[in-house]
Formats: structure tokens, C-alpha cells, sequence
DNA sequence: TGTGATGTTGAATG
DNA sequence: GCATTCAACATCAC
């Protein structure tokens, strides 16, 4: 589920339940795969005694800050979700570690397809610029997104899914904004007028506050939306042509049609 | 049984 | 440097 409105979620879930609770230990389960910069045992003995002051969202990186001025990046990849539990009966069934707290309460981190990636980072700006990860999408200015949109060679999808250029937004979200501007996501980028990019900025931060408003609750988004119609043999809810369903820039597309400008 | 899934990364190619 | 395509990662659900 992770894109930013949904990472932001859970970052409100984990401010709300894990911030200022000392941590007694991690209990690890299979950090194999996930855990990218040292191994579980080293992991948590970094972890224990230490207690979340604050957390941070870059797009769909999430970083929780510990009183040793470190921070624990969580990357939720696919599957990546938390649970917080009293009762090991709520333990969820792919949980690959858990920060375990004084109190007893556990904040699992759960993840059947392993696509998560966690770091234990201590300088957070260094970190970023490794990455080369870009702005957070709502947090980039219009000035800086028409900078980085004009003359780009390459599809709109792609550009959008490239959390280099801007951070946050994944594959929903693309399909979303790129149907609500009536713009087809195979669209080369620099091929948009200049009021075309102003707009589809504006929309796609619209978009994403909404999500983040509803706190990434599907089943809340507006039924004007391509959201919860971008399924399998489904109509447009504009103008109720079949969607179409094609790969664009890798990825699965849905979009009109009839009403999505291809612009070249 | 085969296929695809909200993400990222690296290799190969143009 | 830019962009594209593909494969890989590991598991589950339909």
C-alpha cells in the first residue's frame, strides 16, 4: 500500500503508539533480506535502551529518530506495514522483527514480501544525498517542479515515478492525476505547455493532501476519482469508456482512452 | 497453475 | 548524462 498518503499514515499510527516509549529489545524473527547495513543482532543492540523522539516522512522513506540523535530508516517496499499489539495473539503472520517496549507493548513490523528495506542511519542529510532522493511531493515548490519538468525527454509516468526528481509518488497515485488532467501517462513530460505542468502540479498536491486528509483510507477517496474504479474491465467515470490497461514506464497503467490526451 | 502486485535497483542498451 | 527495458528481490492471492 505504500506511496506517501499511505507511509504518511503510518507515521501518524507510529507517533501515535511508538514516540517516547523506551525500547527493551528487538526481537528479530528474519531480518535477512530487509535489514541493508549491518546485521540483526548489531541492529539490536543499537536499538536497545534507546527511545523514539521523533519521526520524519521524505516521500515514501520514513525515519524515526532516536535520543542517541540516530535515526532507523524503514522503507515499507510492497508489503510493509506496522502492528501494534499487547497480546502476542495479535502478532501478525509475516512479522520480521519487533520493537519490543518496556511497558510490553511490541510494534511489529510486518512484511510478507520482504521488499522492505531497513537502514540504521546516522547522519540523516548524508543519507538523503546517497539516495539522491528529491523533494517530498508536497513539500516541492511549483517553481521547482516547472524546472524539472521542462524539456524532459521521457514519459510523464515515468518522470512522476522517479522518486530522484520528486519523492512520494508511486504507481495509484500516477494513474490518479494523470486521468484527472485528462493527460495520457505515456505523454512525453517537456511536450506539456506550461500551463499543463502548472495544473497537474497543483492537482497531484491536491491529490496526495486529500489522501493524507483521509489518512489513506481507499474506501473514503472520492467516488470522481479513477481510484476505486481502476480495476479490471472497468469504465471511466467521466465519461464511461472501458479503461484501458497497458504498461507504461514498467509499470501497470490504467487510463481512457477516449478522454487522456496523448501529447508528443 | 500461472500471473501479477502500491517499490527499488542494477545491468544492458541506445 | 539521459532514458528505456528487463530482471531480480520473495511471497501471496486470485
Amino acid at each position: 500500500m505504500p506511496e506517501l498518503p499511505e507511509v504518511n499514515a503510518k507515521k501518524n499510527h507510529f507517533d501515535q503508539v511508538a514516540l517516547h516509549k523506551k525500547i527493551e529489545k528487538v526481537d528479530l524473527i528474519d531480518t535477512s533480506y530487509i535489514l541493508k547495513n549491518m546485521d540483526g543482532p548489531a541492529f539490536a543492540e543499537k536499538l536497545s535502551g534507546r527511545t523514539f523522539t521523533e519521526t520524519y516522512r521524505r516521500g515514501k522513506y520514513f525515519f524515526a529518530k532516536m535520543d542517541n540523535g540516530h535515526y532507523v530508516l524503514l522503507h515499507f517496499g510492497m508489503s510493509g506495514h506496522f502492528y501494534y499489539y499487547e497480546d502476542m495473539s495479535g502478532q501478525p503472520k509475516h512479522e520480521r522483527f519487533a520493537f519490543v517496549f518496556e511497558e510490553g507493548s511490541r510494534m511489529g513490523f510486518n512484511c510478507p514480501r520482504k521488499l522492505a528495506r531497513i537502514h540504521y542511519v546516522e547522519d540523516l542529510e548524508d543519507f538523503i544525498a546517497r539516495k539522491n532522493l528529491g523533494e517530498d511531493a508536497l513539500k516541492l515548490q511549483e517553481e521547482d517542479f516547472m524546472e524539472l519538468t521542462a524539456g524532459r525527454k521521457g514519459t510523464l509516468k515515468g518522470f512522476l515515478l522517479n522518486q530522484k526528481y520528486l519523492a512520494g509518488m508511486g504507481n495509484l497515485y500516477v494513474d490518479e492525476v494523470c486521468w484527472q488532467q485528462h493527460i495520457h501517462p505515456a505523454s512525453v513530460t517537456g511536450a506539456l505547455t506550461e500551463k499543463q505542468r502548472r495544473a497537474l502540479f497543483r492537482n497531484m498536491q491536491d491529490i496526495l493532501k486529500k489522501a493524507v486528509s483521509l489518512d489513506a483510507v481507499y474506501a473514503d477517496y472520492p467516488d470522481e476519482w479513477l481510484w476505486n474504479h481502476r480495476t479490471k474491465d472497468s469504465q471511466c467515470p467521466r465519461d464511461g469508456t472501458d479503461l484501458q490497461r497497458d504498461k507504461v514506464a514498467g509499470r501497470s497503467t490504467y487510463y481512457c482512452p477516449n478522454c487522456q490526451e496523448l501529447i508528443e
